[in-house]
DNA sequence: AAACTCACG
DNA sequence: ACGTACGTGAGTTTC
């Protein structure tokens, strides 16, 4: 028997959207819950029915005028946010790549087409299944139809179902006197008016007993309850109008009957949808197509014919590669004879050793088992460009240098879409050549890489789809990168910027572990005594490092006053912390307690750990992460090592140079204020700068119009906090909140400073409309941050985005210039053939371990390289400080 | 894995 | 009326 079954969109979407966090995206920042929400219930319910024919229908409004009270009802509904809209046509798009019908009428519900469906469905002998996330749909449910609902509960979503005994069972009504029911009640979700005063309740009562509402207005006298009588009365014509508007329609005219529709399996789990889920990052229902279908195109679906002797040749979906075993020779002589103008490479390693690598000339992957350096580099011809992912983390391993002809694949996609870290090759591939590889996890997933994985054939497909995709993308990402311009600061900033984080990388800091366990059993001390004393004034033992338990304490034990909350409870974090420290002694003590315990685990511990047999840590330097172009470290974090605390400085007096050398450290002075001047071309704010130093006085003086005499501590402190509010993307309530001032207060702040610095204003106004109209925004010298929150209907989110974009030219051209003078004194100590070595950059500050002897030489390069890294209307000023550790050095 | 807190610029 | 500063990474608890 044939089976139809029929999908109301909108409403299963709109349940997606609602149900499932609006953070959901694809990785062009499209949102995707709507569509992930549909998935999910769609092949649930696809799997349950197994139908041989489905429809879906969505709602297309006509803008005809049809009726007053129509249009007021229509008013209401009108605006549905653009993060669901957007996701309608890419739904559609799936659906006719799973061979689904859509069904659309312009002026009809999509609740009509399902109605006509339905019952032409009848007519022709089919089963038939309604899903729509309305109850409104009940009304069509007879004893062959039957209406499915899905519903949440506890997180898990079941589904209701109804054939009309079942409607009956539950509202003691009949699918059709249902009508006449929400007639008489209405539905605000679906903004039918109803009658006011009469509910479910009485809505149900009057209806069993007169079965219409025709029939209760004829015997109106004998209505009950009165109140119902009397707005009943009164309200005729609505009551007969929401039963109208409430009525499916069944008789729709449409050029497509229920035979014309189909599904076919193997398309609903086809290489198509797949390849766009994994577009769209649909994680959980590319799942479904790995279990539920062998015959999907998932990662274990190619199979590989063993070749005689050189290996095997795999098979790409829409690609072929071949894969196979070649000598250094082979490949040289192989590159030279296809007049390839670029090659991609990859080097395969294992255990941090370098132990072969693959080449790619088009689809013919060439792979070597040869590990020597040398050996390698010979397949690296100058005459050739090389194609590879994260050149940083092989620059030692190959020893390969800035004039080599390399093109970084993660660097150019990283300035094509800076918000999206995933770097990994089949993503890469799927976005710009819209190519399916089976990825890192389904080829060697736990898989130990050992000598033996040269003959796996997962492993080989691996190493090949890296270099093969190298291979493809470097013409399409260096297109990408021209058509946005940003060739010049590939060339010019990120490509040299490599080489320079990849030798801070290998030098390391030294660090001094003694200090470091003396300092821990120090603090260990105090931190048992501050929690006996913590232990004691909340009279019961408790984790202090749990902040559910720390609440429960603080705010209902112990009585003080919460602040902000979270999500899950009361928030104890310090700001909040601090606003009652004078309520309970508990309160110090906590903070203290917070204080040293993130000292011990985070920097005494943490660092320990990551101090390599040199006695130096060598963190990693990110290049490819942050949405403003900044740098990132990690294992360990370097670029937050305590500062602004007395007790956490002691933690830099870990960080200590070589045995004949000191640190020379030099900081920017107010760069990214310095930036904005200069880009906003503001005159007073340029004059300030080209004046005096201490910018937050000036700014105290001509926002709150006092002499010099007269800037108070306080003052200047005020003013540095609404310079700093200013690169933030300003808000009053955050000032505020910094300052602990009425919002009213610095609104005043705010508008005084953007009277003063009235272009200032201008720049930050334009930043944002301009990032309205394109979607993104770029920094100075043209790195490009989209801001896809600009869009969102959500004024939180959208908010967001106007911060955003007036903060990211600012923080991010700031970013490009300490790249710049960061090359610029790499690029100099090398020149000179110094020893001294740049080690560490935090964003406004570097770092070099000077040997003793050239102190005075690195000290004056270092000042001038970084002074002279731009030239801007204004002046870049560093302070430049010389010491035997880091503490010392600032 | 997510939430919370806190270290830095 | 909405509920906030911009950019990061790591350790701990909790689900």
């Amino acid at each position: 028997m044939s089976k139809l079954l029929l999908i109301d969109g909108n409403s299963i979407m709109n349940r997606g959207y609602f149900a499932l966090p609006n953070t959901l995206t694809a990785p062009d920042g499209s949102h995707t819950n709507a569509i992930l929400g549909f998935l999910n219930i769609f092949y649930k319910v696809y799997e349950d029915e197994k139908p041989t024919h489905i429809a879906v229908a969505f709602d297309v409004h006509a803008p005809t005028f049809r009726h007053k009270m129509y249009e007021e009802y229509k008013g209401t509904r009108h605006g549905m946010d653009p993060e669901l809209r957007e996701q309608f046509p890419l739904m559609k798009d799936i659906l006719s790549l799973m061979g689904i019908t859509c069904m659309e009428k312009a002026g009809f519900e999509a609740d009509d087409l399902i109605g006509t469906m339905s019952r032409q469905g009848i007519d022709n002998g089919f089963e038939v299944t309604i899903l729509s996330g309305d109850r409104d749909l009940l009304q069509l449910a007879t004893d062959s139809v039957l209406v499915r609902i899905p519903k949440t509960k506890g997180g898990k979503t079941t589904v209701e179902n109804y054939y009309a005994s079942d409607v009956e069972a539950e509202y003691g009504v009949t699918p059709i006197e249902f009508i006449e029911m929400k007639g008489l009640m209405g539905d605000t979700s679906d903004n039918i008016p109803g009658v006011q005063g009469i509910g479910p309740k009485t809505a149900s009562q009057i209806i069993q007993k007169y079965h219409t509402i025709e029939a209760a207005l004829e015997d109106i006298e004998n209505v009950k309850p009165n109140k119902a009588r009397e707005n009943l009365d009164k309200m005729r014509d609505m009551a007969l109008f929401s039963r109208d508007l409430a009525t499916i329609k069944l008789d729709v005219e449409m050029d497509i009957s229920a035979q014309d529709t189909s599904c076919d399996r193997n398309v609903i789990y086809g290489q198509e949808v797949y390849r766009r889920l994994k577009v769209l990052d649909l994680k959980s229902v590319l799942k479904r197509f790995e279990t539920a279908s062998k015959k999907a195109p998932a990662s274990d679906s190619i199979d590989n014919k063993a070749t005689s002797d050189t290996g095997f040749s795999g098979e790409l979906s829409g690609v072929d590669i071949n894969i196979q075993d070649a000598s250094t020779d082979e490949i040289i002589k192989n590159i030279k004879k296809s007049d390839e103008e670029y090659i991609g490479f990859y080097p395969f390693m294992i255990d941090g050793q370098l132990a072969g690598g693959a080449v790619a000339l088009g689809k013919d992957v060439y792979i070597t088992r040869e590990d020597s350096i040398s050996e390698i580099r010979r397949l690296l011809p100058e005459t050739v460009l090389i194609s590879m992912m994260s050149i940083k983390e092989h620059i030692y391993n190959l020893s390969l240098s800035e004039e080599d002809r390399l093109f970084d694949v993660s660097i150019a996609a990283y300035l094509i879409d800076p918000l999206k870290s995933v770097q990994s090759y089949d993503y890469l591939a799927i976005k710009y050549l819209g190519t399916d590889m089976d990825d890192k996890n389904a080829l060697i997933g736990k898989k130990e890489i050992t000598i033996f994985s040269f003959d796996d054939e997962d492993v080989r497909k691996y190493i090949a789809y890296n270099a093969y995709a190298a291979y493809e993308l470097y013409p399409v990402l260096k297109l990408k990168l021209e058509e946005m311009g940003e060739l010049a600061l590939y060339n010019d900033i990120e490509y040299p910027s490599m080489y320079v984080l990849a030798s801070m990388e290998r030098y390391g800091v030294r660090a001094d572990a003694q200090f470091l366990k003396d300092f821990g059993n120090n603090i260990d001390q105090k931190i048992e005594v501050l929690s006996d004393e913590i232990t004691r004034l909340a009279g019961e033992e408790f984790n202090i490092n749990s902040t559910k338990q720390l609440g429960v304490i603080l705010f209902e034990k112990l009585g003080l006053s919460s602040g902000k909350k979270t999500k899950s409870g009361y928030s104890t974090s310090a700001d909040v912390l601090e606003k009652i420290k004078d309520q309970h002694e508990i309160v110090p003590a906590i903070l203290e307690y917070r204080k040293l315990t993130k000292l011990k685990s985070t920097y005494v511990e943490g660092l320990l750990q990551t101090i390599r047999k040199d006695g130096r840590i060598h963190s990693t330097f990110n290049q490819t992460v942050t949405a403003t172009g900044r740098i990132s470290s990690t294992e360990p974090n370097l670029q937050n090592i305590p500062a602004r605390s007395s007790e956490g400085r002691e933690i830099r007096k870990a960080f200590i140079p070589e045995d004949g050398y000191v640190f020379v450290d030099a900081d920017y002075s107010q760069i990214e204020l310095r930036v904005m001047a200069a880009i906003s071309e503001d005159e007073t704010l340029i004059n300030a700068f080209n004046e005096a130093k201490d910018i937050h006085a000036i700014t105290a003086q001509q926002v709150f119009d006092v002499t010099p005499e007269e800037v108070t501590p306080d003052l200047r402190r005020k003013a540095k906090a609404v310079n700093f509010g200013i690169i933030y993307g300003i808000s009053s309530f955050g000032l505020g909140e910094d300052l602990g001032i009425s919002r009213k207060e610095a609104k005043e702040y705010i508008d005084k400073y953007f009277e003063t610095y009235s272009r200032v204003k201008e720049y930050l106004d334009l930043k944002v409309s301009e990032a309205k109209s394109s979607g993104y925004v770029k920094t100075l010298y043209g790195r490009i941050r989209p801001i896809p929150e600009l869009g969102s209907s959500n004024f939180m989110q959208r908010s967001f985005g106007e911060r955003v974009a007036m903060n990211s030219p600012i923080q991010g051209t700031a970013a490009d210039i300490i790249k710049l003078s960061m090359i610029a004194v790499y690029r100099e100590l090398k020149k000179r053939k110094l020893k001294s070595r740049l080690i560490l950059q935090i964003h406004d500050e570097l770092l070099i371990e000077a040997s003793v002897d050239e102190k005075e030489q690195v000290e004056k390069l270092l000042e001038e390289a970084m002074e002279g890294a731009a030239k801007l209307a204004v002046p870049l000023y560093v302070d430049v400080h010389t010491g035997d550790s880091l503490f010392d050095a600032k």
